[in-house]
RNA sequence: GGGGGAAUGUCCCGAGUGGCAAAGGGGGCGGACUGUAAAUCCGCUGGCUUAGCCUUCGUAGGUUCGAGUCCUACUUCCCCCA
């Protein structure tokens, strides 16, 4: 699947030379109706939380390109699909949100994103649709009686979304079982409002996928296509995304654009040329380039890297601040005024200090900090954690710069 | 319907003779070494007003000076017989 020289149109070459193309449904046919037309594609994302994280970008990176090579992205939003819950790859069970939970974090998820693909009324415009739309709409029995006859529970049942929780034995509710027949309608919905031929997603999503081009095939005698990314890992086999302090979200609000570099930054060595094909629109030939740098020149790459990731997401001038904090924070070592800031009253004790910049958890996550000589104030290490902090602290700048450990700065400065 | 087994530190896996804040991993955090990398080594890893106190072993009761450990009931899951 990986040599990119098989394909003729644009958009496949491209997407394979970066590494986003795990698995195709019929490649052959694909790649000509890629050559041939401009095609509407579409990718799936529910609303479980107020934002996508990290793990959600090499879908969203799929509907950037699909749009830079000239086709039309249709960005689907599961209003009604995050009401039943996708069993892929869980063993539970999710608590089920509620309706205005839902519409919120919808509101919120397509705020984060809306630097990454255009939206509008041209050609290669991206869509964004809503699957509530028309799910919240269905009839039980008309539904059974057009969609239902159409899927096989001996078929169901063998797919790896079921299979593996049945294996498990893990409960699965009739609810849960149903998220590939929505998933799958949704398919042909789009087929039918937006001539849609193509859903990307991630690999785990191949059965669902696949389930939804069988049913284009059925009613609407489609011929509908599935594209998969691979599940994004790092060089140490890590899950992607998912630090200590969570998942690394999209939206600002939950992880500033500091952080958000900060986190590019931190990538590993072995990583770095992988991650740029896949998180940045930077020419292949580029990143070749940048790929070949070794040791500490590989720091190059890395900044570029960071510097790309964030400019995507928050715009040019954020991702330069925050390159610009984090030089002046680890190559200076002096204060910056774009890390993460509180507005704390100062008589305080450093472990209440600690806690309310989330440096530590809690007051005894604090006091293990400082016994480990891991907390600093104003660069120099904490020994007690009795100490109270008052405004003779305060830098000239009026603030007050508290660490944890080498890479998490956080400064106080009192209201 | 009958018989047997399992549930442990709210991240995961997992040991646990009646004295247990509970072995050992993984993960995570901190320190050393580095390049804000990896690997390696060391420390920490329930909470609090921290020489002490409080709350934890599926749920609810009970026995005991003392229960993760014994008894009873219940819940969920696994295996066997019908």
């Amino acid at each position: 699947m990986s040599d990119a020289s098989r394909f003729k149109s644009d958009f496949l070459r491209e997407f394979t030379a970066r590494g986003c193309l795990y698995d195709c449904t019929d490649p052959e046919a694909l790649d000509a109706l890629f050559a041939r037309e401009r095609v509407t594609a579409y990718i799936g994302f529910d609303c479980t939380a107020p934002s996508l994280h990290v793990g959600s970008l090499v879908q969203l990176m799929t509907l950037r390109r699909l749009q830079q090579a000239g086709h039309r992205p249709i960005l689907l939003m599961g209003g009604g699909t995050t009401k039943i819950g996708d069993p892929s790859g869980k063993d539970e069970t999710r608590l089920l949100l509620s309706d205005q939970q839902i519409e919120s974090n919808k509101q919120s998820i397509v705020k984060g994103i809306q630097h990454l693909l255009k939206f509008g009324e041209g050609p290669c415009d991206a869509i964004m649709a809503d699957n509530a739309e028309w799910l919240d709409r269905l009839e039980y029995i008309p539904f059974l009686r057009d969609i239902g006859r159409h899927f096989s529970v001996n078929r169901m049942l063998t797919m790896d979304s079921v299979k593996l929780r049945l294996e498990r034995e893990q409960p699965m509710s009739f609810l849960e079982f149903n998220y590939m027949i929505m998933q799958a309608y949704d398919f042909v919905e789009l087929y039918r409002r937006y001539g849609c031929r193509l859903q990307s997603a991630g690999s785990d999503q191949w059965g669902n996928i696949v389930s939804g081009i069988d049913l284009g095939r059925r009613v609407e005698n489609a011929q509908l296509f599935g594209l998969t990314t691979p599940l994004i890992t790092t060089a140490s086999g890590a899950k992607m995304g998912k630090t200590a302090a969570g998942a690394v979200w999209l939206n600002a609000d939950q992880r500033s654009p500091y952080e958000y570099w900060q986190f590019w930054r931190n990538t590993e060595d072995n990583d770095v040329g992988r991650f740029l094909r896949l998180f940045t629109d930077l020419p292949l030939a580029e990143i070749a380039r940048l790929e070949r740098l070794e040791g500490a020149e590989l720091n190059h790459a890395k900044i570029v890297l960071a510097n790309e990731a964030t400019a995507m997401l928050h715009g040019r001038s954020i991702a330069e601040e925050a390159a610009e904090t984090a030089r002046r924070t680890f190559e200076e070592g002096t204060f910056a005024e774009g890390l993460p800031t509180f507005a704390l009253k100062l008589p305080d004790g450093v472990l209440n200090l600690a806690v309310a910049t989330g440096l530590a958890a809690s007051n005894s996550e604090a006091r293990k900090l400082i016994a480990n000589n891991g907390l600093r104030l104003n660069d120099v290490a904490v020994s007690d954690p009795r100490l109270q902090v008052d405004e003779s602290a305060l830098t000239p700048e009026g603030v007050l710069k508290l660490s944890s450990g080498k890479k998490k700065h956080v400064l106080v400065r009192p209201p």
